[in-house]
Parts: structure tokens; sequence; C-alpha cells
DNA sequence: CGTGCCAGGTGCCAT
DNA sequence: ATGGCACTTGGCACG
């Protein structure tokens, strides 16, 4: 036989009794994977309904509860790492129910019947990403001419109290220059964001302007910026999609 | 025998050829939930690589492709519906391989050794959510002396070229007004959104003032709103956390 | 802890 | 497809 794999811990369908032993002997021990027949509420922020459905739970190892159908990138239903469960068990019927303090949020899973249950170590190795908006601020630091030609570098991620500028350079005329940096298409909110900064320092009664730095920019965001006297500068990282996947 | 669920198709700890064998007869037809240690590339927006490990990949019916470690609520890497997978197997190893079209992006899963596999049909119910801005939106245009006593509603969901406007009002003295309404605490965006709205009026030529409706502000959007001439509304809906949870 | 911002954000809707 | 935006956004970094 070769079943085995050593990182399941346990794997089968179960009553509800069981379920209950097993999420009490391995919750935040291990992961525990579950497919079963329930009811969902949550209760928090907003609030929801799910009829009784069969769907994937998941209780991962730091306490995060994970609930999905079977469409969608996003769980029908969650609580954060930092979750506590609580069990409790009525004729046939487990409630799992998971709480969240702050802010105070209650997720109650209603599953009836037998469930599938697998319980595994898995890993957290996490990634290794590369193409983020830092790298682009890396590069373009390193070489401010990009921007604006004769450039020098002044400061980098400068705090303000409404947000933190990417860049700030100094253009060969002397004059201050606020630079914001997007990895992806500049929508409106990212020219607001600079107006915001190139505003702030205006009102110290410092002389600068701004400008958005971005592959590219939609058309409403174009004229945002021309009508409040900032500029624009396409840059496409070099390093855009570096990784060959064999 | 009590170890029977309906919705599971199939539940076994099998080799790599068998691992291909039930993603080509499953995939797009079943859920498919996996436990592989497995080595991961990403490449499109941006790049990733995670080194081998034991993780839980997740098959959806509508081909999403989730890649979960022990912690954290959102996926390692994923991919989203729609995204065409393809297989690939040479000595012991599987290569599944995700594609999305647009924006190009491929996530190759390479799986070594064992896969605890569960082929299992999930449900797609949804759910019904309360407590969402749309909700408050709806009781306060009903209601708009809420915001300010004696005003009318205008219209609701008024298109802008930078975006939609969540209420018109026209206050007692016939002026009109641009409400932007948020469910939580109001942050420096919200103020700058509504800031966006009031500007096109009045270089639309229209006499119009900005009011922020929140239950709740920072101080540094509180001051913002301040310094441009807008006002803040203090409002908490009143079917907060409507739903109670037994 | 508050506040802001990035994210491979995702999802929804309107032009 | 473009664009703006809400989301139980989650996650991080910094004051």
């Amino acid at each position: 036989m070769g079943c085995y794999l050593k990182e399941v811990i346990s794997s089968g369908i179960v009553e509800p009794a069981e379920l209950v032993e097993l999420v009490n002997k391995w919750f935040r021990r291990a992961t525990i994977v579950m497919v079963s027949k329930c009811s969902i509420s949550y209760s928090g922020r907003a609030s929801s309904i799910a009829r009784e459905s069969t769907r994937l739970i998941i209780l991962k190892q730091d306490g995060t509860v994970l609930v999905h159908e079977s469409v969608g990138s996003n769980p029908l239903n969650w609580q954060p790492r930092s979750s506590i469960v609580t069990k409790k068990i009525s004729e046939s019927e487990v409630e799992l129910r998971a709480i969240r303090v702050s802010p105070r949020e209650e997720l109650v899973i209603r599953v009836t019947g037998r469930s599938l249950v697998v319980v595994v170590e898995l890993g957290d190795e996490g990634l290794t990403i590369y193409g983020k908006e830092e790298d682009i601020i890396e590069e373009l630091a390193n070489n401010p001419s990009r921007i604006i030609s004769g450039a020098t570098l002044i400061a980098r991620e400068v705090s303000t109290p409404y947000g933190r500028v990417d860049i700030m350079l100094k253009d060969p005329s002397g004059k201050l220059v606020v630079v914001e940096v997007k990895r992806a298409r500049a929508e409106i909110e990212a020219a607001q964001q600079l107006h915001r900064y190139v505003e702030y320092y205006r009102r110290l009664g410092l002389d600068v302007y701004g400008v958005l730095v971005a592959p590219d920019i939609s058309n409403s965001t174009l004229k945002y910026l021309g009508d409040h006297g900032l500029k624009y500068v396409k840059y496409s990282p070099k390093g855009s999609g570096a990784i060959s996947l064999l």
C-alpha cells in the first residue's frame, strides 16, 4: 500500500461527535480541512446569512477560518488569524463559532450530518515576490534622471500627515519635486494622492511641483493632472515579468 | 460503515500518475482539493517563487486556483476563475500550469511525490449580506434630514467623469449638496473623493458644497475637510449588526 | 493603536 | 474593455 503521506495526520469521513473531537484535538496545532453541509451566520462589521449547502471549511493553524463554495477566489465567509474557535454539539449538529475580538465579529458555522475531515501539517514557507512598487521606487531612486533629466534624489518614503511621499527630487533648477509611483496603470486615486502631498508642501510655503510616474494612465486621470498643474511621466520598470517559468 | 458522504466523489492518497488522471477527469466538473508537496512559480503583473513545501491546493469548478499555506487569510498564490489548467507529468513530478489570458499570467505548480486528493461537489448558494454602504445610502436617501435638517433628495448614484456621487441633496436655502457616505470610519481617501466631486460641479459653474457622512472620522481627515470647506456629519446606521446569531 | 497605503488585490457595475 | 469604487478587503510599516 502506497497510501501514505507524512504530513497528513488524519483523513476520513466522520460523524459529528468525532468532528468535535478532531477540532478539539487539532485546532491551532494543525490545519483542519472539512467538507461539510452547513449553514452560516456572520455578524460584525456587516452581517450575513448563508443557507445550508455543501462547503469547504478550512481552519488554519494560525486561527484563520475560511469557508469556500464552488466558485470564486474569495471565501464566502471567513475570520482572520487569531480568531477563537469554540465548538458545541447538539443532536447530530455541530456548531463552530469563530470569534474575533477587535472588531468584535462572530462567525457561526452549523454543520449537519457527516463531514469529510482532513487534518494536515501545512508549510509556512511564504514566497519571494518581484515587481512590487517598492522595486520600481528603488530603480527610480537610483536613476532620478529617468523621471526628470538632471534631477537629484533628496529623499525616499517621506512621511507627511497625509501619507508617505514615494520620492522627493530636486530638479536642475533647484525646485523640489514630489513623485508618486505606481506599478500599474495610474487611476484617479493616484493623482489625488499626489495632489494631496503637493498641496501639503505648498501650505508649508515650499515651492514644489508633482510628478506621477506609472507605466500607463487613464484618460480622466491625465485630465485631472492637467487641471491641477501636475505632470505625468511614463515609466515601465526594466525587470517586469522577470522570472522565466521554464 | 457510516463512511459515506454524497458530495464526495473521490478521496485518497494518490501517486502522480493518478493525480493527473483525476485532474483530467474532474477539472471544471467538480472541486479538486489537494494536499501536496510542491514548488510554485508565478509570472504576470508581478512574479514570485515559492520553495518546495506542503500546501493546500484547490481547483474550483469555475477554474479558480488557490494555493494556501498554514497561515494567513489570503492564498500564497492563486489564479482567478476561468483560468486554463494544463497538466504535464514527468518522472514522478506533476506540473500544473494555470494560465489567465488577460492580463497574461501564468502559475506553475510543480507537485512531487504523493498527494492527498479530494474530489467534491461543492454548493454555489452565495449569501445575503446586510450593512453594506448601499444599505446606509438607502436609509439616508429616505431621510435626508438625517444629513441636513430640512434637505430634500435630488438624486442618488450620480455619475461624473470622476466617479459616482452617492447622494445629491438640496438644502433648505436651495443650495446643492454633494454627499459621500462611508459605512465605516472615514479616512483621507473619502474626503478627497468628496473634494473631487465638489470641485467637478464647481468647475461646471454650480454652487455646491460637500458633506461626508460616516459613523466616525480620523483626525487628519477631519482637518482635511476643514481645510477644504467640506463638512462632516456623524451617522451610525440604525440596523448595524442587525442579525442575531441565536 | 491609529492612519495611510500597497496588493498579482477581487468583484461589481456603469459608460 | 475602461474606469471608478466598495470590500467583513488583508497585510504592513510607521508615528
